[in-house]
DNA sequence: GTCTATACCCGGATAGAC
DNA sequence: GTCTATCCGGGTATAGAC
């Protein structure tokens, strides 16, 4: 996954410019680059409560010049909630996810689901707080009700004695809920995968 | 718990006038009830999102008339937070929570605490949006935090061979999810209840 | 207690020089 | 590509008449 490359930087204020390779040409801000500024800046103070002047400055540029090489905040937002789709929506497509037992196929997308989180976390951050509010919201939310129906209709394949549809919203939501403390390099990525996957499968009783 | 009698109306738009007791004096509209109002509208669309306009219209009055009423927007959600936060600790303190074995107390809890997310679902879910944003939110998340450590310390009592923080926080996760998508009256809450017990302390899998 | 009118500020976005 | 300056709409909050 995270099919193409990114810079992977931190978060730094400063331009980049390419290392040597040609004189005369700068490649300062990639369109990818500020998308990244502005998931972790909408995530941390909130979409609406983040303004382009905060995000001109985490880039290091003025406002003025930050539009410049993006069309508007709604375009940013678009452009993260798109990346988070791709991520979630890309396991659904592995071998893994579609074909054999319904329990192995859903274990399986639970596993990568959970590292796609990790991956893509501020942009699924992102993702799982919309309201709704514009239309790009609402296209965001109706993508990610598909990728919820998946789920669900696994999960009934799995458990016919309850309700599908409430275990498979708890279930998301047990996933999900890592967005809100998981930070990278707290603990490797493999503990947490075995950690949701014992507490979704096995419960908290042994 | 939801100790004080509250009105409980749906959110009619009009005024509220006392039904006849005393003639001469109307008391329209209670600090609560346009607490209720708020936290409505302000889980529809984000605190930021929603302005006084917003919140004075859905009351039934023009803005000014509203700040009569309310000294500020973030009064209003400070007493949203209040209402939340009370009825939670609320649960820490009854018997059921406070003594018994460590898995009976956690089992207490965690039923409880779906029925106050239920009863109290407004107030409760702009708590757990917080972003921490201001002196209010940041209080608020402080609070919450302190209960939440109060169920790590539960879990890790009930299980030692997984990292009691994670699993706690996986639970809390799975239990406050239910935010989300669970309306009053779609289903029973005593059905919804048990469907968080049997996912959360058995799982998935039988 | 409710209204109209308004002060004041800040946010998104644009103009145009360099 | 970056800047300073600015437009303009909308937001919180207040003044003051009724």
């Amino acid at each position: 996954m995270t099919s193409d490359g990114r810079p992977e930087r931190g978060d730094g204020p400063g331009r980049v410019s390419r290392p040597g390779r040609r004189s005369g040409h700068t490649e300062p801000y990639t369109l990818a680059s500020l998308v990244e500024v502005a998931a972790r800046a909408f995530n941390e103070r909130g979409y609406d409560a983040t303004s382009m002047e905060d995000l001109s400055r985490a880039a290091g540029i003025t406002k003025s010049s930050f539009y410049h090489h993006v069309s508007g905040k709604e375009a940013l937002l678009r452009a993260a909630l798109d990346r988070a789709l791709d991520g979630l929506f890309g396991v659904l497509a592995e071998p893994g996810a579609v074909s054999g037992e319904p329990v192995d196929r859903l274990r399986h997308i639970v596993r990568r689901q959970v590292e796609v989180l990790v991956t893509e976390l501020p942009y699924v951050t992102l993702l799982l707080r919309l309201r709704g509010n514009t239309e790009t919201e609402r296209w965001a939310l109706a993508r990610r009700r598909e990728f919820d129906q998946t789920i669900a209709g696994l999960v009934a394949a799995v458990r016919d004695d309850v309700d599908p549809v409430v275990a498979a919203r708890l279930l998301s939501g047990t996933v999900n809920s890592l967005i809100e403390w998981y930070r990278p390099g707290r603990m490797p990525t493999a503990d947490l995968v075995e950690a949701v996957d014992r507490q979704v499968f096995e419960g908290l009783l042994r």
